[in-house]
RNA sequence: GACCCCAUCGUCUAGUCAGGUCCAGGACAUCAGGUUUUCAUCCUGAAAACAGGGGUUCGAAUCCCCUUGGGGUCGCCA
């Protein structure tokens, strides 16, 4: 048995896809069949090269590997290519002159413009649109001088009759279809590429293709596809159509989702700025979007991981309008991302993978929400999958992305790992989606750092219990890498009270616990938890909290970080000492105003 | 709007096909306690659903019908 995976390579991998592709997947590797991925590049404006990389690149990393298709990464391969259909036009078209031939299919002339019309009538008078099968009434003669003038046509499919279709779908059973509902579809554009239907269905037959796994938004297309397979003599394979993903919100998942949160953080930015404000902002924006990814530095770098259709050049009107809601264009929403350090809501694999969610999370997360193993499972990975998988337990009703299950899926896996492989991912991790991170971590005060060292072991180890991705770290390690004077205290109520409150206040415990930590023979964790326990032991009646917090405080301006011995080790003691220091005079500026 | 699909806690679901063992189980989220040097973890506990109405049946979350709600499709996109 065989399954695919036929993707338009338009625009970057949705999860939704990612979820299909991995049933398909898992049901060929469930029933010792193969998985093929062909691409189906059949509209030749929106295809590209690059999204078709990009698509692969997403499947392998998610560990779907194909059988068949294009080479990738040791994956692909096959004796029924060409895998893009692209490159198989030749193959279509024969398959048309038959059904021409045949009269089972015939030529028609309006034009995009014409057709647009008739529908804006149509809805207009609150009919449905069908085509009005005009061409099929136009004699042989006219048809033949049409062609000489070299008018650009299409190929219709004829309906052959009013029979009901029946399909058959595994997961939904029997899906009757009224042909009354269809009108005869176009099968050829005026380009010369077919369309997706006819491409599907011949590619499908001469694949060997077994079983098509889809999602739901083709089920309306099932009725044409097993049409064309009965005109053109194919057999018919089995049908599955899974439901769909939907946004939290309950809208189909898209890149709505994305827009809709940069739009309102770009919008809360702007509220309060001038008009002239306003204008520079956006300019600012539009030339970032124009500088060549490749130079793109520090968090703007996050781009050139981010496959994107095309390079935009986006305008200030194009902004405008994003703004009012007009487009949806997820490269504007992300230069928003960028620009506010606002995170948007992943829809898209290459999303979840810079976020820093492990591949065999997403997998396990996507696995089940379109089917269910029962018995209260829903932690399993790629091998449970393939022993356990099959059609019959398949959802039938639509799911809700939910990113907080995700998130403490990923949670569990990364608590799971040994300090080993959590470093070794992390630091795989930062060098790929974050390098100005770990340049700056083996730069400045940390001089010493170069690859494995202590130092970046301690980071990761410090950082291990307390992060749900591996983007976390990075997160909320930019005080050790900042520059000392760039730390700003924070104006918060646990500051102030960690400070200011208590006699001795935490002030003063600075105070006294400077001249304490510069005089340690060793900076290391077990010297600095020694003599900061034994501060704790005899100045604040054994609470460590009192002594923690203003120091955490001072090291990192705000009241969160890593545990306390740990943070200071790592910061070594030049930067613990100095940004003291710098607290301390923080205060007396404090108490002057 | 037309056609089609779907319907159990806020969310994902088990249970539905073979009606009783289900005053409905698990997970995430939420809330309350506890552990902890902060955050995050971690531990304990709580609250939380068979969309509504009709049937069928001794008996229905499970079968049938209607209503309601949600979603999909209606392209020379896939």
């Amino acid at each position: 048995m065989r399954t695919r995976f036929a993707p338009s390579p338009s625009g970057p991998l949705h999860v939704g896809g990612a979820r299909t592709a991995l049933l398909c997947w898992a049901y060929a590797k469930a029933h010792g069949g193969s998985f093929i991925l062909r691409i189906e590049d059949t509209d030749q404006k929106r295809s590209s090269d690059a999204a078709c990389r990009a698509l692969m690149q997403d499947l392998h990393w998610l560990g779907i590997e194909w059988d068949e298709g294009p080479e990738y990464d040791g994956c692909g391969g096959g004796e029924h290519g060409p895998y893009f259909a692209s490159q198989r036009l030749d193959l279509y078209h024969r398959y048309i002159d038959i059904l021409l031939e045949q009269g089972k299919a015939y030529r028609a002339f309006e034009g995009p413009e014409q057709l647009e019309a008739a529908r804006a009538t149509a809805r207009a008078e609150k009919r449905v649109y069908r085509y009005d099968r005009a061409a099929l009434k136009l004699d042989g003669a006219t048809i033949q001088r049409y062609l000489d003038e070299g008018r650009p046509h299409v190929v219709r499919f004829k309906l052959p009759n009013d029979e009901p279709i029946v399909v058959r779908d595994e997961v939904r059973g029997e899906v009757t279809v009224d042909p009354k509902e269809m009108d005869d579809f176009v099968i050829l554009k005026a380009d010369g590429y077919p369309t997706y239907h006819l491409a599907v269905v011949i590619d499908d037959e001469l694949m060997d293709v077994t079983h098509v796994i889809r999602g739901q938004e083709h089920l309306y297309n099932t009725p044409k596809h097993v049409l064309l397979q009965d005109a053109l003599g194919f057999r018919r394979p089995v049908f599955a159509h899974l439901s769909l993903i939907l946004n939290p919100d309950g809208s189909k998942m898209s890149k709505r989702e994305k827009a809709k949160v940069a739009r309102r953080a770009a919008k809360e930015y702007l509220k309060a700025k001038s008009v002239e404000e306003r204008k520079a902002w956006i300019a600012e924006l539009v030339s970032l979007d124009k500088k060549p990814k490749s130079l793109l530095t520090g968090i703007e770098a996050k781009h050139k991981h981010r496959f994107q259709d095309v390079d935009h050049n986006f305008s200030a009107r194009e902004f405008q309008s994003f703004l009012e809601g007009d487009t949806d264009e997820p490269a504007i929403a992300h230069l928003i991302e960028d620009k506010l350090g606002i995170d948007l809501p992943e829809v898209d694999v290459q999303d979840f993978r810079l976020s820093g969610y492990l591949p065999e999370v997403l997998i396990n997360y996507l696995a089940l929400l379109g089917w269910s193993p029962g018995h209260d499972i829903e932690k399993f990975d790629r091998d449970f999958l393939v022993t356990h998988f099959d059609l019959d337990r398949v959802i039938k009703s639509n799911a809700k992305f939910d990113r907080a299950k995700l998130l403490a899926f990923n949670l569990d896996a990364i608590q799971a790992m040994s300090p080993n492989q959590f470093r070794e991912l992390s630091y795989a991790h930062y060098r790929e989606y974050h390098p100005e991170f770990v340049e700056k971590l083996s730069a400045d005060q940390f001089d010493m750092l170069a690859l494995s060292p202590e130092q970046f072991d301690m980071l990761a180890a410090a950082n291990h219990s307390r992060s749900k991705t591996l983007d976390d770290t990075v997160k909320s390690s930019q005080f050790f890498i900042m520059s000392h004077d760039a730390i700003e205290y924070e104006e918060t109520k646990g500051v102030r009270k960690a400070l200011c409150n208590g006699d001795p206040s935490g002030y003063d415990h600075l105070a006294a616990i400077k001249p304490m930590l510069a005089d340690l023979t060793a900076w290391t964790k077990d010297a600095i938890e020694h003599a900061l326990n034994n501060y704790a032991q005899e100045h604040a009646d054994g609470k460590l909290g009192k002594v923690a917090q203003p120091l955490r405080i001072a090291v990192s301006g705000t009241t969160v970080s890593p545990a306390i011995f740990e943070t200071l080790a790592i910061l070594g003691r030049d930067a613990v000492l100095n940004r003291i220091e710098r607290c301390l005079s923080n205060r007396k500026l404090s108490s002057s105003t």
